[in-house]
DNA sequence: TTTTTGAAAGGACATATGTCCTAAGTAGTT
DNA sequence: AACTACTTAGGACATATGTCCTTTCAAAAA
C-alpha cells in the first residue's frame, strides 16, 4: 500500500460525510494510501497502529487456518472500517485483508485518534455506531450461513442483486465477478456451488449461458430464499 | 422479568467496576430485575427501551428460524451487556434470550441513556469496549465453528476447562451443566456430541464414568485441538 | 419396591458439503 | 493457427453432521 501525498483526504470525507466526525483541524493528520489489485494489505497477527477508512475500490476479508488452508470471508466496499476493534482493543490483526480491485484508504494514527477522541466526541460515536452496524450484519450473515443450507443461500443472493420492473428482471451489479468468487462469498466450495446451479437450472429456476446466470423463475427463486434477504 | 424496587444498583456497580461508567447522579434512573431460570427474557423482533447489564446468573442466546426449528446460541455469564446493539442502531431485538439460571439484571432506558452520552463520555467508551469485546469474541467463535469440525471443538472446549497442576488435571466448572446443554455450546447436535465422545473414549482420550467426563491423555487432546482455545 | 421420567447412548439412514480429478470451453498470447 | 492459462462443468468418493428411533439407565415419585 504506497501513501500518495500529493493526494487530499477532503474529497473522500466530503463523499461519504465524514466532516462531523473528522473536524477541519484533524484532516491534516490523515493519510491516503492507494493499493493495487492483489495487494495484501494486512495478514492475521500483524500490528497495526492506524485505523484505516476503505473509500475506494473493494477488498477481501478472510482467515487463513494454522495449517495454511480453509478460509472464511466477506467482500467489503466502501465505506468500510478497517482496525476498529485493534483500535480499541489494541489487538494484533484478527483477518487478513486483500485486495480485490484496486482502491484507496485513508489513515489515522491511532495516538491521533486518541486525542481526538479527548475533544472531540463525535469520532467515538462513529466508531461506535460502525462497530454496531458490523456486529449486526455480521451476526446475520453468520445466522444465516448456519441455519441455511447453500441453496437457500444462493437464492437469497441471486434476489439480492435483481430487481423487477414490468416484468422484466434486471440484474444489478454482482458483488462477485465470477463463480469462484461467489463461492467464497456464499462461504461454500466451488465444487459445491456449481451442483447447486445445476440442481436450480435443473429445476428451471434460474439458466445458465455461457457464464452468466439468468433468473427464469423469480417466484420458485422467492420460495427457495425463505424470506431471507443477503446483507 | 420482575423489577425490585427494594433492591439496589449501587452493590452491583460496586462489584463490576461500574462506578466510572454509571456517575452518582445517574444511578437512581437505573432498575434492578430479577428473573427466574426457564424465563424468557427477550424475544426476536421485540421492541426494546432499556439496555439491560447482567449481573447475576446464566443466559442463553439464541435465533429461531420461522419454520420454528434450528437454533444457534451463546451462553452468557456476568458482566454482558444486552440491548447495545439494538440502543444504538434502535432496532428491534435480533437475538432472544432465555434464563438458564435465576439471576438479576441492571436496566437504563434507552433515553436516560442518550442523555447520559451528552455529559458522560465515559459511558460512550464503554459501550464501545463492550462492542468490540463481543464483536471479537463472536467472530473469533464463528471462524472456530466454520472452521474446524466438532471433534476440535471440543477438544478446545474440554482443554478451556482444565487445568493442569502436579501432574493431576483439574476441571473447572464446565459452562455447561449436561450433554445436551454442551451439545447446544457447541453448536451441534446431541446425537453428534455422543459420536464424538464416544470415539474420544475409545482414542482414550477421555474416559466417560455416570455421565462426567474425564481427560485421561492431555497431550492427545492438545494435539486435537490444534492449539485452539475455546472463548 | 415398583413405576415413571428424563438423560445417556447409540443404530440406521439421509443429506450437505468437501476433496481430488478430469475434461471441455474461452480468451489471450505468440 | 497453435499454445497457454484460466474458467466452467461435473464424476467419484469421503466425511461431517443431522434426523428419527430404540434401548439402557439412574434418579425421583408413587
Amino acid at each position: 500500500m504506497k501513501e500518495i501525498k500529493s493526494a487530499d483526504a477532503e474529497v473522500y470525507i466530503k463523499r461519504y460525510e465524514l466532516d462531523k466526525v473528522f473536524p477541519e483541524h484533524f484532516r491534516p493528520l490523515m493519510k491516503v494510501y492507494q493499493f493495487k489489485k492483489g495487494n495484501v494489505l494486512f495478514s492475521a497477527g500483524e500490528e497495526l497502529e492506524e485505523i484505516y477508512i476503505l473509500v475506494d475500490g473493494k477488498i477481501k476479508i478472510f482467515t487463513l487456518t494454522p495449517e495454511g488452508k480453509s478460509l472464511i470471508n466477506r467482500f467489503k466496499r466502501p465505506l468500510e472500517l478497517i482496525g476498529d476493534v485493534e483500535y480499541v482493543k489494541r489487538n494484533t490483526v484478527f483477518n487478513s485483508v486483500e485486495a480485490v480491485t484496486d482502491g484507496v484508504m485513508l489513515a489515522a494514527s491511532f495516538a491521533d485518534l486518541a486525542n481526538l477522541e479527548q475533544d472531540h466526541p463525535p469520532f467515538t460515536r462513529f466508531l461506535l455506531e460502525t462497530l454496531a452496524r458490523k456486529f449486526y450484519t455480521e451476526a446475520h450473515t453468520t445466522n444465516l450461513n448456519m441455519l441455511y443450507p447453500v441453496e437457500v443461500r444462493l437464492a437469497s443472493y441471486l434476489l439480492s442483486i435483481s430487481s423487477v420492473s414490468e416484468g422484466t428482471i434486471f440484474h444489478q451489479e454482482m458483488h462477485t465477478s465470477n463463480l469462484m468468487e461467489l463461492a467464497e462469498w456464499l462461504g461454500t466450495s466451488y465444487r459445491h456451488l456449481n451442483r447447486v446451479l445445476k440442481k436450480m437450472a435443473t429445476d428451471n429456476i434460474i439458466e445458465r449461458a455461457n457464464g452468466s446466470i439468468a433468473i427464469k423463475d423469480l417466484e420458485k427463486l422467492s420460495i427457495l430464499a425463505k424470506g431471507n434477504i443477503y446483507e
